[in-house]
DNA sequence: GGCACTCAGGGAAACGTTTTCTTGGTAGTT
DNA sequence: AACTACCAAGAAAACGTTTCCCTGAGTGCC
């Protein structure tokens, strides 16, 4: 069943039958029914592979991340597949290792297989790619936030908001020594983070110290070893925040190891609001960024820049929100220095 | 640069480049090496989409699962694309919801894209699945153990040494009454790991209670129901075994929210060993299952399929083995029933 | 030494589309 | 009424490969 068999049955020449089920061209409003009824008849799908080959276009779209471990991309990649699949596009998923040369291999797949768009997510330093891809004209998209170049495409993320919320919650509670464990941040969504937080303790009236904000890596082992160093300290923090739920976890878990819990004895908050987050014991505080907002406005810019004709989305950026559970409470004397204990109390309601 | 370039700068015919980057056919030695030195001088890399219109074959593997938000899933698939990519291939992602209809969408999607071979994990009811691909003479591999018809290739999983070993553990902790919450019977791998289960009871010269085994869903709410369900019984289990780890973290949860712990009040134990299980608190017990073998195997029996040629990997089945961590200790008299509360010990050594 | 068989390698067809080119017909304008 | 401009639809080219078919040369056997 290919057109040709669609040609024959609708009558027609197999020009047409192309005009007609890509809707370019004009052509008679009889013989389209008539090309119509024949391609529902044969239930005819072109073959996306001759297709692209005349075209160019393999309506493929590239969706490149690291780290697949960190349990908040599988929900986007989910969610950024529906989208793609819904419009008709196909998904071609590269989950590389941080380096530069899988990266760039990566990106050679990609260009091989000639996608119409990629779509990155979590990369360090973006810049080699973005060339290589910008050099074939290929429509590329930053999904966290991060414009490394202002021509580029990035989905905007207001992290801002949530990080503020979070900082002021911990404030409402009597936290002054509030740390944060920072993601790499040669990443730009990391960087913007931590800038976040900066703001936010400005903004609550508190100094920044900047012995209290760690380098972190974004896995569950780097919230391990932050923690650790961060309970070495003098003057050690009496709350944290985290770049990620998964460095939040490492950091609940740290706490164990030492004997200690949240959030009697530290305070912490993570971000992403990963679905396993509310299953943590106690279950974890954190900023909420909805995957599904991130891969919508994503695959809404690529296509823009794909077809021209396809709206645009609305460009508003991606919204952030502080969703209060049970690792946050107010700060306990024994981390501050003599002060009296306060009493403990009754963790915040869980949601 | 395209295939007819390359004949040029070798002074050789198309036809022969081909031949000669396929390695089908024979040609002379001297040729063959000026053909390669055009390659490598022009990095001439053949279009997939044109190859794949005159072959037939696409070099894209399907990568279809159910339920990508378990994080043994963003494991699997990354082995999985690792292999694939080593090899030549490109991965077609598809994550479907588990309904009739999204599955059927996606296996036309496959056979639309002309994949080279199919594999699949979790799904419950494989069986029309099969047909369509096998009716287009796709190869298809089953992930997870479980052949539905003989004919299908599938990884084979050795549930049987892991369950029985947590079982065995749990026994010579002094455990009697002993649940087991399963996944959903549809699948076909949740039912080798209960009837597993079963088989370990049985050679510990307990008996089976139907009343403890719980049908769940794999989900990590399914967990907290199941967990809630067995709380409420009149003769309540002192050990639970899951059939994978979001369920334990799930019953871990519940346990959290009735003011209960593990593995003081109930002994727990997971299965498969996904790499936030060891950040638990406490750190789940639970069977481990490599990842990375089921995608090898599975990527090697596609590839049997696929190209005549290619070896067959070892076809040994996939072990699978406890990792004690902190979740499992001495049953406590508080759900004995009137006998004396043994003296609590200090959790297994973590691992 | 001649004939048949094998095989390396070139030419061309084929894969299933999209897109450009061409043609024939119709309508509009002078 | 004739000429031009336009438009719908068919014919054919193009996309970049693989593969089939054929030719010519070399070799072995009789």
């Amino acid at each position: 069943m290919d057109i040709r068999d669609v040609a024959r049955r609708a009558n027609v020449s197999i020009s047409t039958v192309s005009r007609v089920t890509n809707g370019k061209g004009t052509v008679n409003r009889e013989m389209a029914e008539r090309v119509w009824r024949a391609v529902r008849e044969l239930n005819y799908q072109p073959d996306p592979q001759a297709r692209a080959l005349v075209s160019g276009r393999s309506h493929i779209i590239g969706l490149m991340v690291t780290e697949i471990t960190n349990p908040f991309f599988p929900e986007l990649i989910q969610r950024f597949e529906q989208f793609a699949v819904e419009s008709g596009y196909e998904v071609l998923l590269a989950s590389t290792p941080n380096d530069a040369a899988s990266i760039a291999m990566s990106v050679r797949r990609m260009l091989q297989r000639k996608v119409d768009g990629v779509a990155v997510m979590m990369f360090g330093r973006e810049a080699p790619i973005l060339e290589e891809l910008a050099t074939h004209a290929v429509p590329l998209v930053v999904m966290d936030g991060a414009p490394a170049f202002p021509k580029i495409d990035a989905v905007r993320v207001n992290y801002d908001e949530g990080i503020c919320q979070a900082v002021a919650h911990l404030v409402d509670l009597g936290h002054q020594a509030i740390a944060f464990v920072s993601g790499p941040l040669e990443q730009a969504s990391a960087r913007l983070r931590r800038d976040a937080f900066e703001k936010a303790i400005r903004s609550c009236h508190l100094k920044m110290r900047p012995d209290l904000v760690i380098e972190g890596d974004h896995t569950l082992e780097g919230g391990m070893a932050a923690m650790t160093q961060l309970l070495a300290q003098a003057h050690p923090p009496t709350a944290v925040v985290c770049s990620n739920d998964l460095m939040a976890i490492g950091v609940l878990h740290c706490l164990f190891e030492a004997g200690k819990q949240a959030p009697a004895d530290l305070s912490v908050i993570g971000f992403d609001d990963v679905h396993i987050a509310q299953f943590m014991l106690p279950p974890l505080t954190t900023v909420r960024m909805s995957c599904a907002d991130i891969a919508r406005a994503a695959f809404a810019t690529l296509r823009h820049r794909i077809e021209p004709g396809a709206a645009r989305h609305a460009t508003r950026p991606v919204e952030t929100k502080l969703i209060l559970r049970q690792t946050t409470g107010r700060p306990t004397g024994e981390m501050l220095d003599g002060i009296q204990k306060p009493a403990r109390i009754k963790p915040a309601q869980r949601v």
